[in-house]
DNA sequence: AATATTACTGACCATATGGTCAAAATATTC
DNA sequence: GAATATTTTGACCATATGGTCAGTAATATT
């Protein structure tokens, strides 16, 4: 999802490569909102502002489409918590780990409720996603975590259900924002409403892991 | 916004009534599933098993239906959370929410899906009674947690954000169920799963507020 | 039993939908 | 700069969609 143009390709260069990209930015914005089916080609090429057969000369489907987002998508999903290891200071990588899961819900929400719309559905066009990647992940992660249980620095707790935590509550943001919003009666998800949820939640998930939280030091 | 069934009227004892019943429940799987937009009629129609003009008949649009799906499932929201009092125990009120939000999630997935979907897409029929009706019984909430705040019973703590935060934490079990369970390599959402994954939360959450975590007795 | 009311349904309609295609515009190569 | 390949687009198509309606079945009322 790194919007770094990773195309030194010289025939990407010209006016298709953008245009492939403003479809799939349009692309993710509409699927988020009204999940696959929801989905109109025809609204999609209004907010990428092409014509609509163009769209199908650079995606033959609307599946097709559907799916590279999807890839674009979970190409940039948690490597936050990518380097936390079992000799990293937890308190430290999960603060990381929850500030930035909370940034992407920030600056790119839409990729989280198009991740929320497919699971939602049942992961139709994920299952497999889940099992071969996503579930390593997990393990992979549950095991840093357990190293720190072993070593005491954290109190014993399930890796995965933090994991869920962590996710679920960033990920709200994102995928309940006008709630959120209302509720706080906020207008928008600005520097401040990021600061205080961010603190929050940091707070938060080290004292479930029985972890102290950081005392301002002046 | 109640859900109560109004209809003491004795016309609705007969069959007219079962078959408002199997469209509504048949809706509110198909709106869950596939937001308003995604929704077919037909479809609906097939898990009603009913044939498409007779939803009609009860309903006179897609949208009238949609928003009567709406209304039953809004009216049984948060009520585990409304009896707790300044008075009331702090560790006993958040169990009980935390554990009655997750029944939610397990027994009417379909409910918390649709109310997602609907929050996804920006509330367009929901604005309004997000700052009429839920608003307020945040601020009410809220204020019954920092009662619990100022007579020291749990710290100092965001009130808004512990409700995001068990809400959202809950609800994931509901929409992200294919997630959770493929991640857990589990089957389906059965005793064992609900029983583990109520413990960790009301533990994280109680935990979270300063709250000393039960201990087992014997 | 006759009537009125309510509940249901097969056939149908106007429109919207995903997708196609041939032609036009634009860029690239020789 | 002619020839070729790539990209764009207006016009179009088969089908799916939400919704209607006239008529039928079922139920309640008299």
């Amino acid at each position: 999802m790194v919007s770094l143009d990773l195309s030194n390709n010289p025939s990407d260069s010209d006016g298709s490569h953008e245009t492939k990209q403003k479809i799939l930015s349009a692309a993710k914005n509409e699927f988020a909102q009204y999940g696959f089916e929801g989905a109109r080609m025809q609204r999609l090429a209004n907010r990428a502002a092409i014509p609509k057969p163009n769209i199908h000369y650079h995606f033959k489907t609307k599946q097709q489409l559907y799916l590279a987002v999807l890839e674009q998508i979970i190409a940039s999903w948690n490597q936050a918590f990518n380097h936390a290891t079992a000799e990293s200071d937890p308190a430290e990588a999960l603060e990381t780990f929850v500030r930035e899961k909370l940034n992407q819900a920030r600056f790119d929400p839409a990729a989280s409720r198009l991740f929320a719309n497919e699971m939602i559905q049942g992961a139709p066009n994920l299952k497999h996603y889940l099992s071969t990647d996503m579930r390593p992940w997990v393990l992979d992660r549950s095991h840093v975590i357990l190293a720190w249980v072993r070593a005491k620095k954290i109190r014993p707790i399930d890796p995965e259900r933090l994991i869920f935590l962590v996710w679920s509550a960033t990920q709200h943001y994102a995928d309940f924002q006008v709630q959120a919003l209302a509720l706080l009666n906020r207008a928008e998800f600005d520097d401040s409403v990021a600061q205080e949820t961010a603190d929050f939640l940091v707070d938060f998930v080290l004292r479930g892991c029985g972890l102290q939280p950081k005392k301002p030091c002046e």
